[in-house]
DNA sequence: TGGGTACATACCCGCAAGGCTACATACTTG
DNA sequence: CAAGTATGTAGCCTTGCGGGTATGTACCCA
């Protein structure tokens, strides 16, 4: 359904990102592929919550799936988060001149204090 | 009621970054502050629901609200983004990896052609 | 001090999301 | 082919979210 290239919205992504179940998932397949079994029983829901929240990563995009006899093999998809590391580069700088006024300022309080 | 340095739990900002209309907000504050009037104008939905997103903005950490007579004028705080790039980079070495390994099997598809 | 301006909050509604139980599907193996 | 294993889907319920209208609240100015 998926082909290997594809990079789902953004939109899509950032909505999947946004659950701590979802993001337990990815943790978890960022060490190694996982099956669903293994997934569900690593979050504290059942195992038909575990499919929908599997389905949802699917659809951003964020995981793959390959069956292997009864058994379904998620893996970790990390391009999918290429567009909002993207999106978030247009904010680093901003927040990069921010930290340096801070540590500036911070120093700048130390030596007063001298 | 959150001091300059505070920066929210990643999970609120996730939430946060989740919808699109908070996301235009965000990328207004990007170049200049703006009132909440401002704001408003510039989406498809009514002030109330506006000020919500504002809320949810501000609960999250990602702008900053001062006061100037009846106006409210918001400013972005890009420093709440840092938590979300610090659990991206968890996941950076792998799609670059993956990339590298998809342009080579390119260069590899392309000197095959010949 | 009364009226106008700029926001926020209260309240209601509709819908989608996430949880659960029960059931269906698909594959393996005796 | 029957029984067991692994997983997804259907249906139901509750809650939370986003949108709207109506109503505060705070400030300026004549």
């Amino acid at each position: 359904m998926y082909p290997y290239w594809y990079i789902a919205a953004m939109d899509a992504v950032l909505q999947a990102l946004a659950d701590p179940s979802r993001r337990t998932v990815l943790k978890i397949l960022r060490d190694h592929e996982a099956t669903a079994g293994e997934l569900a029983d690593a979050l504290p829901i059942a195992r038909p919550g575990v499919s929908r929240h599997l389905r949802v990563l699917r659809e951003a995009g964020l995981v793959d799936v390959r069956q292997e006899a009864q058994r379904r093999i998620y893996a970790l998809r990390p391009e999918a988060l290429v567009p909002v590391d993207d999106w978030l580069a247009d904010y680093r700088a901003l927040w990069e001149n921010r930290l340096d006024a801070l540590h500036t300022e911070i120093a700048r309080g130390k030596k007063a204090r001298k």
